[in-house]
DNA sequence: ACAACCGCCTGTCAGC
DNA sequence: TGCTGACAGGCGGTTG
């Protein structure tokens, strides 16, 4: 579900409401992809920091030390000050004297994990790796050209692997190319310098205009608050296989790419 | 170093 | 109605 801007949305809507908060119980549901580490026990009493964001991580300290968060495909949090009794897909719960943070994740495939610090294991080792912000001012046309050359699976794939920038998922990978002009099948390295430029401007205003409007809901994206985001009325070809392109009218065309969907318009979009 | 797969889970939807 | 298979917003691990 989530991408950079669902889990900025997310993070920005209860960052205020639950900084200063102190824990007062830790609540598990079923295991989520990795253990906590850390014994509920061992939070209780401490104070809730300010919730940051890395890539797709949310970041809460406690501390010392920290959660460190991600909500996989299926996953979201609620803080709310008064939680309806957890559901079957509750796995996770901060309860704390300003509400509860609760993590619901119907797949499991999300993750919260205690670490000593942001820099230590194994936030360290989750982290590591992991390119650039795309609002970060060294995301430009050079370094995503440089990060590209040398490999040849498709330029889709490279985006989406999130080792030169990070925070495009499916949907704004294919939604940034098709603002470019680009054919996601174009072989990485192969992507000129100035076609670079423009790709990475078009990450960043798609990442940055899908934060504006409220992240994208497909199916049940809610922030913290339960608002749903606006952005799949904005997008031009994801998910939209056999419409006409709003640009040329041609039919946007469905390839799967790295067992993933890949929707692009073949008439607006180069090699 | 890179690339192609696999698996983790559950829910939903299309087709028969 | 029920079954089956495809598919879903992510990503770490294994294999070649």
């Amino acid at each position: 579900m989530p991408e950079l801007p669902e889990v900025e949305v997310t993070r920005r809507s209860f960052a205020d409401a639950i900084a200063g908060a102190r824990v007062l119980e830790l609540r598990l549901g079923k295991p989520l992809r990795w253990p906590l580490g850390v014994t509920p026990q061992s939070l209780v009493g401490r104070r809730v920091g300010e919730v940051r964001r890395r890539g797709k991580y949310l970041w809460l300290p406690l501390e010392p030390g920290g959660l460190l968060l991600h909500l996989g495909m299926s996953g979201s949090l609620a803080f709310r000050e008064h939680a309806p009794p957890a559901g079957p897909h509750d796995h996770f719960e901060l309860l704390t004297d300003r509400g509860s943070l609760r993590l619901t994740d119907p797949r499991r495939f999300g993750a919260v994990v205690w670490s000593d610090a942001l820099d230590a294991d194994p936030a360290a080792k989750l982290l590591a790796g992991l390119g650039l912000e795309p609002f970060d001012a060294r995301f430009d046309g050079a370094h995503l050209h440089a990060g590209l050359s040398g490999r040849r699976v498709a330029i889709k794939q490279a985006l989406l692997a999130g080792d030169i920038v990070v925070g495009a998922g499916n949907i704004y990978a294919c939604e940034a190319l098709f603002r470019a002009g680009i054919d996601p099948r174009l072989q990485a390295q192969r992507l000129s310098r100035p076609r670079a430029g423009r790709l990475a401007l078009a990450v960043r205003e798609i990442l940055a205009q899908a934060v504006e409007a409220g992240g994208t809901t497909l199916r049940d994206f809610k922030d913290a608050h339960g608002v749903a985001g606006s952005f799949q009325m904005q997008a031009q070809v994801y998910g939209r296989e056999g419409e006409p392109c709003l640009v040329c009218g041609t039919p946007i065309r469905r390839i799967v790419q790295g067992q993933r969907s890949t929707y692009y318009c073949p008439s607006c979009q180069k090699r």
